[in-house]
DNA sequence: ATGTCC
């Protein structure tokens, strides 16, 4: 059985190339991102066959790109990047945007000291578990009618500031605004909507959490700076996307799509990179619906943040502004987004095109921008920044987390919920959770350790670690 | 991720 050797040809410490020989049908040469340690486990599980197979899809432009998280997802992998030029035929697919639509992390920054926060601790988690819904199917205290939907599916976290559910404050700090533009509610299904009109501002389960955390260790200075951190500073981690409405959405778009796949004769390595071409009419509509869903996505983690606000307020005896609490940026990692960038045109004279880029389990990384990096509940995550060679080699993406080292069912079998909250205790983590089960698939161990994804980042220089943080308090569902 | 199967 040959191993991983006759599949990966090195190109530095950090890059490793997946050349088109791998299979005769890939258009481009897929690069991956990872330490050589990393390579025998993502080789035995297939992750580079799926991206060899999004290196097939018609008008893509550049790599089959994949980060040091990357393991097998629907079709694309998830740590997956890859751009397709409209003007060549470029697709958009739902597997490489994900279930999840817009899913991503939002942190805060507090006035706060460690020390003052750890008084209160118990009260503090009490309220954010009272105010914050999570859980399966958990449904929160708006319900939204057919009219105020369509709002949010258009306005996203900017319907939540103008009903005060914010400030304007926290839209300045969102990717896009809290709301892309080529959002049309039309092209979501009432069963979308049915699903989705009580569980806007609600966490949801599985890998999602709020999180209150301190700033452990600083990397960058004038980085940690800009971001308005310092140590020992309390901060609050959301991590939840689109529930029920954006898994629908993709449901419904990948039963659509099959139809486009034969109707544009697109050749398919895998029935689930499902795809229309960009230009085409099946393509926008899923493009406008996906949108819709970011949109929906925002507004949820937008709601998030204010009851967050509200729950420290009220735990604290202070008010939102005196402890402070401000949004330091909102990033999403499951998305397909219209963008400029840089390409190497006739002659390889450098020209600026508009490029359908699908972000999967990666995390948008621009010049200057923070990139929000969420590990597991009992360690840390990370708070990293962009740079420009992301700009040039990934279109200005990263890793977006450690990625599970063990199954849900392997992590039930092998740890236990008294243990693993003994555990947490003893490290000073206090815990909410809305599932036992739910919580013991969340182990620590049962997650790689996110900080060898975050060293191959930083190391390549696709971003640099800002600071560490270190969780206080974990809601989950 | 997900009304963890329409």
């Amino acid at each position: 059985m040959p191993g991983w050797e006759t599949v990966f040809q090195k190109v530095d410490d950090y890059r490793w190339l997946i050349p088109r020989s791998f299979k005769p049908e890939m258009r481009t040469d897929g690069l991956l991102y990872a330490d050589e340690a990393m390579l025998p486990l993502l080789y035995k599980e297939n992750a580079h066959v799926q991206v060899a197979n999004v290196a097939c899809l018609p008008g893509i432009v550049g790599y089959s790109l994949a980060m040091p998280d990357i393991h097998l997802g629907y079709g694309f992998a998830i740590g997956g990047v890859a751009a397709f030029d409209p003007e060549q035929g470029g697709v958009i697919s739902p597997g490489g945007v994900g279930y999840d639509i817009n899913c991503g992390v939002r942190v805060l920054r507090t006035n706060l000291h460690k020390d003052e926060v750890r008084k209160k601790i118990n009260d503090i988690a009490n309220e954010l578990a009272r105010e914050v819904p999570s859980g399966v199917g958990s449904t929160g205290v708006i319900s939204l009618s057919e009219k105020e939907m369509d709002k949010v599916l258009t306005e996203g976290a900017k319907w939540a500031v103008k009903n005060g559910y914010g400030v304007n404050d926290d839209i300045e700090h969102t990717e896009a605004n809290g709301a892309l533009a080529g959002a049309d509610p039309s092209a979501v299904s009432h069963h979308a909507r049915e699903r989705g009109k009580d569980q806007v501002g609600t966490l949801g389960s599985g890998n999602h959490f709020l999180e209150v955390q301190f700033v452990e260790e600083i990397y960058d200075e004038a980085a940690a700076n800009a971001f308005g951190l310092q140590k020992d500073q309390v901060t609050i981690m959301v991590h939840t996307g689109s529930r029920g409405f954006g898994h629908q959405v993709c449901s419904d778009y990948i039963n659509i799509l099959h139809k486009a796949v034969a109707k544009y004769n697109i050749y398919l390595p895998d029935r689930q990179l499902v795809c229309a071409p960009v230009n085409s009419p099946e393509g926008k509509q899923y493009f406008s619906a996906m949108c819709a869903a970011a949109n929906f996505a925002w507004c949820n983690r937008q709601l998030i943040m204010h009851w967050t606000r509200e729950s420290f307020a009220k735990a604290m005896g202070a008010t939102p502004q005196q402890l402070g609490i401000s949004l330091i940026y909102d990033v999403c990692h499951n998305i397909a987004k219209m963008e400029k960038h840089k390409v190497k045109g006739v002659g390889g004279s450098e020209i600026e095109k508009l490029l359908c880029v699908h972000r999967k389990g990666a995390t948008r990384a621009f010049p200057g921008d923070p990139v929000l990096v969420p590990g597991d509940m009992g360690r840390y995550s990370y708070i990293m920044v962009g740079t420009e060679l992301a700009m040039n080699e990934t279109w200005g993406s990263v890793c977006h987390g450690a990625g599970r080292r063990l199954s849900r069912s392997a992590a039930l079998r092998k740890y236990n919920y008294k243990e693993l909250m003994a555990d947490l205790d003893k490290q000073g983590i206090v815990v909410r959770s809305a599932s036992r089960k739910g919580l013991v698939e969340e182990a620590p161990e049962a997650y790689k350790d996110v900080r060898e994804v975050v060293d191959v980042v930083h190391n390549s220089g696709l971003a640099k670690k800002v600071v560490r943080l270190r969780p206080m308090v974990v809601v989950k569902g």
